[in-house]
DNA sequence: AGGGTGACGATCA
DNA sequence: ATGATCGCCACCC
């Protein structure tokens, strides 16, 4: 948690970059593209991570939760959660083929970060 | 320290 | 295609 006004706050630990650097990697995801859980972890240097991903979309709020999917373009989401997503997902334009998302023609691509320990 | 949880992922029956 | 298994990761008792 950063301070405001410059006093000396405490050293953000190695979960909070993490779960920052994986918001970042989520928040920039375009309109109408769309990435994985694991695609996700590894762009953000935490290859392996991919759990961990679904739990920081989980408790963070405005994000475009939608366009995060399990390998091979899966809604991973129960219920009405993923009828949900279905439909924001063809509101911004995705295609499905069949249960999953086009991937060929919408996965985003990240430009990958160092790897990291 | 020990065990359980989940919007995962790869593999195999 | 579908379900079970197992490995992974950070969290939360």
């Amino acid at each position: 948690m950063r301070l405001r006004g410059g006093f000396a706050a405490t050293k953000p630990n190695r979960s909070e970059i993490m779960r920052d650097r994986i918001a970042a990697m989520i928040r920039s995801i375009p309109r109408g593209r769309v990435s994985t859980y694991g695609a996700i972890a590894r762009a953000a240097g935490y290859a392996g991570a991919s759990r961990y991903v679904a739990a920081v979309l989980r408790r963070s709020v405005g994000m475009p939760w939608q366009r995060v999917l399990g390998s091979g373009g899966e809604i991973k989401l129960r219920g009405d959660s993923a009828v949900e997503q279905r439909l924001r997902l063809e509101a911004e334009g995705v295609r499905f083929r069949g249960k999953r998302v086009d991937m060929k023609a919408h996965e985003w691509k990240f430009v990958r970060a160092g790897k990291r320990k």
